[in-house]
RNA sequence: GGAGGGGUUCCCGAGUGGCCAAAGGGAUCAGACUGUAAAUCUGACGCGAAAGCUUCGGUGGUUCGAAUCCACCCCCCUCCA
């Protein structure tokens, strides 16, 4: 354990702000160190967005430092304000606490419970404020804050200043909250550390003063930059949405797919945020880039890595089978087996309607099987001979007669047939096994 | 409680009686070019295969005709008490 940890955090930009920069080195050095770092249930699942702060407690425990995981129960139910434009909506405290349960086996997979002192734990802020009654929240904790410093805090600045929004009390409160979570964890687990992202810059000073002031705890903390796309378009979104951790939700294969389409310009950068990856590995990947014509290799690296740390091995098989069968045109060369285990794998499939109900056209039918919101899209991609039945252009004569097309005759194997919308949407239908 | 401002299609933002499914920009989707990139160019972009149907906070009304006018209601913001 050393502060060499710093050097390689800074190295990899993965530090955006520092709280006690000076003596942090040193504490950190000094033996065991307990951090944390927090995740509120805003969903069932968390997305890539948190991916950063959780494998950065990682980096720390493979450091030989321990990591507290808190799991945001009470703050889940205020929602915090920090630089969102809106008021949210709350959530029942019911759906909440299955958020957390659900929350709290998904970080678990991310830090180690089995390293001696620096095993990690969870832990739920709702556990120390669930029965703290209003009087001693306000005398004990709210005295220390003073309104006119956190009215200043730039996180909720747009919600007090800007026009059209305002902020209410209850998510005003928020910054408390955490901030005694803080100085409830230096004091519980001499927790000396808070990490976050850059948006929790605010909520993390809030609670330093706090430790200082209640229990006289030096505690520090770490901001990481927030992660951006060099293009300007907002990171972790895919044409389908969200990117999330939950496999459910998000396939590995689609997982995969999305770290593969980064960007050139953002590869190597984020190669050093969310890989373990050592950083003189990275630049040298990416000078061999630079020699190469044609494709670079980072991408599938990142994509490798990524998945691999996310959904272990046989996730990435998995994505990686479902890649090469579609993106090499050797559908022709795979079994019956082999598409089984495609739709398995959480390639996109569905059946396909008998004969007799299939729908009156082709747009009606890819478009409930998701591949495009709205027929429109279907019928321009089927003017312009982008829609691809085994490998088969369709066209806009297509469109009308869908059992004429997806008949038995057509498929693979006699069932299956993969559609493939533009150049990376698929889709596999299958029909009733003979 | 008082005064004022505002709610338009995913977002921003025009439109203030017919020419409006509603300018413009962004996002998104598709095509060309490529590397399942970037940049650029092209097309699409309420729903529908089409005929056609449904939108401009809500409900009623005026009118041949409303996002646009009237009434009431709901929500948001600003200032004052």
């Amino acid at each position: 354990m050393s502060s060499a940890l710093l050097t390689d955090l800074r190295a990899r930009g993965l530090i955006f702000q520092a709280a006690g920069e000076e003596q942090l080195p040193e504490w950190l050095d000094g033996g065991v160190r307990t951090l944390y770092c927090g995740f509120d249930p805003t969903a069932d699942s968390l997305h890539i967005g948190s991916l950063v702060p959780l494998l950065m407690l990682r980096r720390f425990q493979l450091a030989g430092h321990r990591p507290l995981a808190l799991v945001g129960g009470a703050t889940g139910l205020i929602g915090d304000p920090s630089f969102k434009a809106q008021e949210r909506q709350l959530n029942t405290p019911e759906v909440i606490a299955g958020w957390v349960d659900k929350i709290r086996q998904q970080v678990s997979r991310f830090v180690d419970f089995d390293a001696g002192e620096a095993s990690a734990i969870v832990v739920n802020n709702l556990d120390w404020t669930r029965d703290m009654d209003v009087l001693t929240f306000l005398r004990d904790v709210g005295k220390h804050f003073s309104v006119n410093a956190m009215i200043q805090k730039e996180s909720v600045k747009q919600r007090i200043e800007r026009e059209g929004s305002g902020i209410s009390f209850t998510e005003f409160t928020y910054m408390i909250l955490q901030s005694y979570d803080f100085a409830e964890l230096s004091k519980r687990y001499g927790c000396g550390l808070q990490i976050g992202g850059s948006d929790q810059w605010g909520n993390i000073t809030g609670g330093i003063d706090l430790a200082r002031r209640m229990y006289g705890n030096q505690v520090y903390g770490l901001t990481m930059p927030l992660i951006t796309k060099a293009d300007g378009t907002k990171f972790g979104k895919t044409e389908s949405g969200t990117v999330w951790l939950d496999p459910v939700r998000t396939s590995p294969y689609a997982f995969y797919q999305f770290w593969l389409n980064t960007a050139d310009v953002d590869v190597y950068r984020f190669l050093k945020y969310f890989t373990f990856l050592p950083v003189a590995e990275i630049d040298v990947l990416e000078r061999a880039d630079e020699q190469r014509q044609g494709r670079p290799e980072a991408q599938s690296v990142l994509a490798r890595e990524v998945t691999r740390l996310v959904h272990g091995n046989e996730g990435l098989v998995a994505a990686q089978r479902i890649t090469e069968a579609l993106f090499s045109d050797n559908l022709s060369t795979l079994s019956a087996a082999d598409f089984e285990q495609l739709r398995l794998d959480g390639l996109p499939a569905s059946e396909l309607p008998e004969a007799a109900s299939m729908p009156a056209t082709l747009t009606q039918l890819l478009t409930e099987a998701g591949m495009a919101p709205s027929g429109k899209q279907v019928k321009d991609a089927l003017a312009r001979n982008a829609v691809l039945c085994n490998g088969r252009p369709l066209g806009w004569g297509d469109n009308e007669q869908p059992a004429a097309v997806l008949t038995p005759d057509n498929a693979l194997h006699g069932r299956y047939f993969v559609v493939r919308l533009g150049k990376k949407k698929y889709h596999l239908f299958y029909g009733k096994a003979a």
